[in-house]
DNA sequence: GTTCTATATTCCCTGACAAGAATATGTCTT
DNA sequence: AAGACATATTCTTGTCAGGGAATATAGAAC
């Protein structure tokens, strides 16, 4: 989860990570649609595999590499636990609204 | 966005954030609770706030932080366009499951 | 007023990290 | 075999971010 964030961190390998996820990708492609030398690309995708975010398959002197979902499930699943902070005020805001409208006034039961 | 992800990819703040979760609290409480120095949480603090996670009222000398949701809820709404990543796959999985359940053979429509 | 409490800010220092350049590794083509 | 192509790694350098210590600011209590 650390090592995700601290990968994503990084405008370079944010901007890979965006890439690949149209598809999986050669090395020279990126470097060449980012503006980015070889070795940093290398140097940053090395950064990603660490984290997991990223895995390759080689083709002949090629490496493909493709993005990794794992690491960006757990971001999700972390950041559901912080969903309750908007959405039920949503809810709540929701709630209000139609009790407003309809004049209803009879009693709401509240999620947890 | 960089911004979210640069200030929670710090072990010490990433800590905050989570205190956070349980609701408002003053500097000194989560100093003492994570066992950091004043200095450093208020610094934290400030990248926190630059980065529009927290903001904070004023109670007498003491300042209550609280959480902000936007940008985590924009991280939820980038993170929502690398769902099919994995979405999709379990789709296929369960799809050839059934298939494989059931013999079934029949051309199944390709998303995307 | 002075003192105590809570927080923010400044300065200095060190470690980490990213870019650049050069080189190494490995595979294909001929 | 040699050379071309694709990628990785090493080394160096400069920058920046975080910790520590000290200090500044501001309000509360006395």
């Amino acid at each position: 989860m650390m090592a995700t964030l601290r990968a994503l961190a990084e405008p370079s390998r944010f901007q890979i990570v965006e890439l690949l996820r149209d598809g999986p990708r050669p090395v020279g492609d990126m470097a060449q649609r980012l503006r980015l030398r070889q070795p940093q690309v290398s140097k940053h995708l090395r950064v990603l595999g660490d984290a997991g975010l990223v895995e390759f398959r080689v083709d002949a002197q090629r490496r493909i590499y493709a993005l990794r979902p794992a690491p960006l499930q757990e971001l999700e699943v972390w950041l559901e636990r912080y969903r309750s902070l908007w959405e039920d005020n949503f809810q709540r805001l929701d709630t209000l609204l139609e009790e407003l409208k309809t004049g209803e006034k009879k009693r709401r039961r509240l999620r947890r």
